[in-house]
DNA sequence: TGTACATCAGTGAACGCGCGTTCACTGATGTAC
DNA sequence: TGTACATCAGTGAACGCGCGTTCACTGATGTAC
């Protein structure tokens, strides 16, 4: 076939980029709300479908729902990959007491939070209020997060001689504090503000780590 | 006037009542799901009255969540109060490290959440899906929370040296951490993941009071 | 105490509207020969 | 390469239903005299 200036878009081209199309336009009309509260027509008209189409790409606004939950944990694990890669490269917690560890995964959270509030933002919301199985699906993903950095922390100086159990404790309270924080960047759009949210987190994560270097697991 | 058996309800009474029965409606309603989702029509059904009368009480739904933010955080505040009575007949930090008061402040969390899953369910739901209004008023009420358990961290000992803004910073630390072991209650019904649950967030706060009693506020 | 009037919580019909879902369809793209 | 047929993303009419809100109303309770 001879290359032309127009390109030739096949069907099932097409078809994705409606698809894509359609969980653009749910993450845009549920900013604020929650899926629960998202009728298929309202997505369909804002996609430029008729509403019917909407079912040729999904059951329901729910299945809908859990596709939005696997792409929204693609950026959440983009952020958990960019904070260790930064660990990684910064193993110096004698000197630092971790302070650079932690400074560096706050400012990768910022980033990573601003670039797809969209993610963020769907993840936090339908976390309490979706649909049934969106919450489940959230909840399953979230502790896949935990355990993913309970064995990430087990690499860390100081955490040698730690429980599986204390470990995956610890993990648990760092992913609390990571969404309550993303909650909170997600809730403001006054730049002096957040930088106040990011200082808190930097200070309560500091205070943390205190406790973190001095605890000894129980056998 | 003489008393009969069966007793004389005044109009106002019986306003009252049926104001109670729709906000005790709306509770049920929407413990999944989401304000937002729920309908006035809803509401009146399930109260058994007709859906206009709904506006003798309430201007719409969106009011009517301010009158539940209100009594959800009256909840809110009875938790509060144990807390601070268990703290304050448990004053000897320098043996148990505080243990004590960490886990009767959990004991307080598990019991008031238990007894108020509709108070506790409706704040960390609308917290992140309500109207907007309803959220912004959570927002404020959470706040408070938080200046207050920071005047009351100052009492404590150990936290002579501390500056306001470090109080407040911990403060805030021990509110997402409760908040966020109270929506973990909420969504088990199984006791022995709830037992897990407790047992996580007893470790985590020990853990971090460790660093809480080696923190020196810089002046 | 008795009467005449005011108040107001709750009623019920009606409205226009958006909802999810069904169905038979169109017409461009893809495939088999 | 050309033709005949299959696929299937998107269309458009239609359905019965629940929605918020309006309006004029009813009748029990409350109040003034």
């Amino acid at each position: 076939m001879i290359e032309t200036g127009a390109e030739p878009e096949s069907r099932a081209e097409r078809k994705l980029r409606t698809r894509r199309a359609i969980l653009d336009a749910t993450l845009e009309l549920c900013t604020d709300s929650s899926l629960t509260a998202l009728s298929l027509r309202q997505v369909a008209k804002q996609v430029g479908i008729v509403p019917t189409a909407f079912y040729r790409h999904f059951d329901s606004i729910e299945s809908l729902g859990l596709a939005l939950v696997e792409e929204s944990f693609d950026s959440l694990r983009d952020l958990f990959r960019d904070v260790r890669r930064n660990a990684r490269a910064d193993q110096d917690p004698s000197t630092s007491s971790g302070h650079r560890i932690v400074d560096g995964s706050i400012d990768a959270l910022v980033d990573h939070v601003h670039r797809r509030r969209d993610h963020f933002g769907f993840i936090a919301r339908e976390r309490v209020a979706g649909p049934r199985s969106v919450r489940e699906a959230i909840r399953r993903e979230i502790e896949l997060c935990e355990r993913e950095l309970a064995t990430d922390l087990a690499l860390m100086t100081g955490t040698d001689t730690w429980t599986a159990k204390d470990l995956h404790v610890l993990s648990s309270l760092f992913v609390t504090v990571l969404v309550a924080t993303a909650e909170q960047i997600l809730s403001t759009t006054r730049p002096e503000q957040e930088e106040q949210i990011v200082a808190t987190v930097r200070t309560q994560l500091r205070m943390l780590l205190i406790g973190v270097y001095q605890w000894r697991s129980e056998s």
